[in-house]
DNA sequence: CGCACGTGGTTTTTT
DNA sequence: ACCACGTGCG
């Protein structure tokens, strides 16, 4: 290893990357340079220290950061490490559950079901057991079975206080039978199955126990219940943990992250100095500064206080607009300056709390020109036509994976309709058999279907994985079905079929990359890293993402709009101390983002859910430091409490309103924006609040007349929404 | 079987 | 406002 390497890192860098073999923690705030100090600590370790390089393991929680880590690692080592093991928490309790499958009681082949695939299972399931799905929604039952495995309970461990809860626990028992008979385990499954494994089997904990002296652990205020016992089962009592993280950027204890993990970790491990990387190169003085002050808001933080060799730089820019779209047209403004000033579009960000939020905005920079890529969203492996194609697969693989057979056993369309498939069920539960099998002994047109993938599977033993993949797209009819598309879906089918290139394109690459080019091993991957395989990466382009998105990114200009109470910190958080702690802690990290510039923006008024929505400043928008921020609109001393149409303040001087019409109007758009006079003189409107005798408060959601019967349709507060005649309904304007 | 329409929900999300 | 999902008709 270069010792310039070393000679690089500032003293708590180096303190933390030449520890002796000893449990640590570390506190690395927003760019201190967390990743490089785990990667110099195991090209030391391996270097210096002299240890095997299979002898680490390194655990990251996206295939991004996995990635990122190996690449600076082989950049620093003049050898590629051997036998080194990085990976996901995911990723590398599937390696050990694929070595070790007769242990872990799973067939060789056992498939990972995505969280959809989840979902169609437990719907499937409880449409089996005859589950009410309005009173146990899936979402709700597929929660509770992920919240319960994530904290290493099953079924049989479950809270059951309430009938609600015995309920889901007996379809979680039910789901986990299911899984097992199906030969497919869902994500949660992969940690505990694992966890369950290396608990049960001595041996094997042993065995690994023995090999893995060093555990290296990023982004740890991350982790959930289940992945701390997991990384402790592997420490074992003489290994060392290397924990990597940041209290105050936790914004992912609503999937079950617990920050308490690093408490626990001092504890368990017996950490006598938690080491801090304090000194930040990424912000300028008053970017940081404005961090730290909000932060100090937030109670329980383990402390900690960034600062930077770099001046204090611009102001904080501040901009109060009186809607959304003045907003988004003041945004647009700044960018199209900073882009003329010579920075380049894909140094700025913009970010908001919430993906409703970007629509607006796209539809500024749309009419700007601008080009921008919004991040998140669907994600390549994620897409309907690839799920298909990958269902054949996995039905090849293993016959009983009964989602998979579910999914294209009449798609594309084969005559086997609703109710042959409901007798292929009846049949299967009948004589306990999976649904293949009873697809087997059934005839029509199910026997083509079963022949058609037995020659598939057939012909796959001498095919490559790409020319698998050309063979099922060219026999499934997949292909044909898009190809022979026309009118209104032309350019869908289109596009489907070009992603459909793209598998096969991404098979090609899959094959060169990695030893193991199985079919297995493929769909794995497909399962797993589903990544964002977006294109367009080298584009100028604006990102556009949540805040939780760009957790981990710099950019040299930020924007975070929407900030209002409300909506920043959102509204669902605002009931729990604990959740607005949450959200400032995700305020904090967007500020980080920043490294020369940032504005922060809200809006008197805002569309939302369809309806105009009356805001009032964030309240951590008052915890940053006055002389820190640089108001462009004037700063205003107080805020109402609450605003309502009728009361609002402000309305007086709000300039009009001009909303561009976004799109083409539809029937439905014309109409909405009429407005409704009738016999009695009262104007209606869309947005009207209105009072009814018999159903009580409401509002006005659309308006409708077709000669002399004027219909109003009215959202009630208790009584649902309802169509009524103006002429005959008693309906009062409030 | 496939499309049209109606209904409910709407924070954040990786694996 | 918009999207996803489920039901009912042609």
């Amino acid at each position: 290893m270069n010792s310039t390497l070393l000679a690089n890192l500032n003293p708590p860098q180096l303190q933390a990357v030449t520890l002796p073999h000893q449990s640590a923690l570390i506190l690395a705030g927003a760019g201190s340079g967390k990743t490089r100090v785990l990667t110099t600590r195991i090209a030391y370790l391996v270097s210096h220290d002299g240890v095997p390089a299979n002898r680490i393991l390194a655990v990251t929680f996206t295939n991004k950061a996995a990635k990122e880590m190996l690449t600076r690692l082989t950049s620093m080592l003049p050898i590629h490490p051997q036998g080194l093991w990085i990976g996901t928490f995911h990723g590398l309790c599937n390696r050990l559950l694929r070595t070790h499958y007769y242990e872990a009681n799973l067939p060789k082949t056992f498939q990972i079901l995505d969280s959809s695939d989840q979902l169609s299972a437990i719907k499937r399931l409880m449409k089996l057991m005859n589950v009410d799905d309005e009173k146990y929604p899936p979402r709700d039952v597929a929660n509770f079975i992920n919240r319960h495995k994530e904290q290493g309970q099953r079924a049989a461990e479950a809270d059951t206080f309430s009938v609600h809860d015995k309920q889901k626990a007996a379809i979680f028992a039910e789901y986990d039978l299911q899984c097992q008979r199906e030969g497919v385990v869902d994500f949660a499954e992969l940690m505990l199955r694992c966890y369950e494994l290396l608990s049960r089997n001595a041996e094997l904990r042993e065995h690994y126990q023995a090999r893995f002296q060093h555990i290296l652990v990023d982004e740890f205020q991350d982790t959930n219940k289940l992945q701390y016992q997991w990384l402790k089962l592997l420490a074992g009592t003489k290994n060392a943990l290397f924990a990597v993280g940041d209290d105050d950027q936790s914004i992912y204890a609503f999937r079950g992250a617990d920050v308490g993990n690093m408490r626990e970790l001092t504890r368990d491990f017996h950490v006598e100095t938690v080491i801090k990387l304090e000194q930040n190169y990424r912000s300028h003085g008053n970017i940081l500064d404005a961090a730290n002050a909000l932060i100090q808001n937030n109670r329980n933080r383990m402390g900690k206080n960034l600062w930077t060799a770099a001046d204090g730089g611009e102001p904080i820019r501040v901009y109060e607009a009186p809607n959304d779209v003045e907003e988004a047209g003041y945004i647009v403004g700044e960018i199209q300056q900073l882009h003329r000033e010579g920075m380049d579009l894909k140094d700025i960000a913009l970010l908001y709390r919430s993906n409703a939020q970007s629509r607006v905005l796209e539809h500024a920079l749309v009419s700007a020109g601008l080009a921008y890529r919004v991040h998140g969203g669907l994600r390549f492996f994620d897409r309907l036509e690839i799920k298909h194609t990958l269902a054949y697969l996995r039905l090849m693989e293993n016959t009983d994976d009964d989602n998979a057979l579910l999914r294209i056993i009449n798609f594309p369309t084969r005559g086997i309709g609703a109710r042959s498939i409901e007798q292929l069920q009846e049949v299967a539960i009948q004589q306990g058999t999976t649904l293949w099998d009873a697809a087997a002994r059934a005839g029509g047109k199910v026997t083509a279907f079963v022949a058609l993938i037995e020659s598939m599977r057939n012909a796959a033993r001498s095919l490559s994985l790409p020319e698998t993949i050309a063979h099922v797209l060219q026999h499934s009819g997949l292909r044909a079905l898009y190809e022979n598309e026309t009118g209104a879906k032309r350019a869908e089918a289109q596009e489907r079929l070009a992603n459909l290139e793209e598998l096969g394109n991404a098979a090609v690459l899959f094959v060169h990359e990695n030893e193991d080019d199985s079919l297995t091993s493929f769909l794995t991957h497909a399962s797993l890293e589903s990544g964002e395989h977006q294109a367009g990466d080298q584009d100028d382009a604006l990102h556009l993402m949540t805040v939780h998105a760009a957790k981990g990114l710099e950019f040299h200009a930020v924007f975070i709009s929407g900030l209002e109470e409300g909506l920043f910190p959102h509204q669902n958080s605002q009931r729990e101390a604990s959740g607005v702690d949450e959200e400032r802690r995700l305020m904090y990290v967007a500020i980080t983002r920043a490294r020369q510039r940032l504005y922060l923006s809200f809006a008197q008024s805002r569309m939302l859910h369809g309806k105009v929505n009356y805001g009032v400043a964030s309240c951590f928008l008052e915890e940053l430091p006055e002389e820190l921020l640089h108001w462009i609109t004037p700063k205003r001393t107080a805020f109402a409490p609450t605003f309502t149409p009728q009361n609002n303040p402000f309305a007086a001087y709000v300039s009009p309103v001009s909303r561009p019409v976004p799109t083409p109007p539809r029937n439905q758009r014309a109409m909405a924006s009429s407005t409704q006079r009738t016999v009695s003189g009262t104007e209606w409107r869309i947005g009207q609040s209105v009072t009814h005798a018999k159903f009580g408060d409401g509002v006005i959601v659309n308006l409708e007349s077709s000669g002399a019967d004027a219909r109003v349709q009215v959202k009630f507060r208790t009584a649902g929404v309802k169509w009524l005649a103006l002429e005959y309904a008693k309906l009062t304007a409030v």
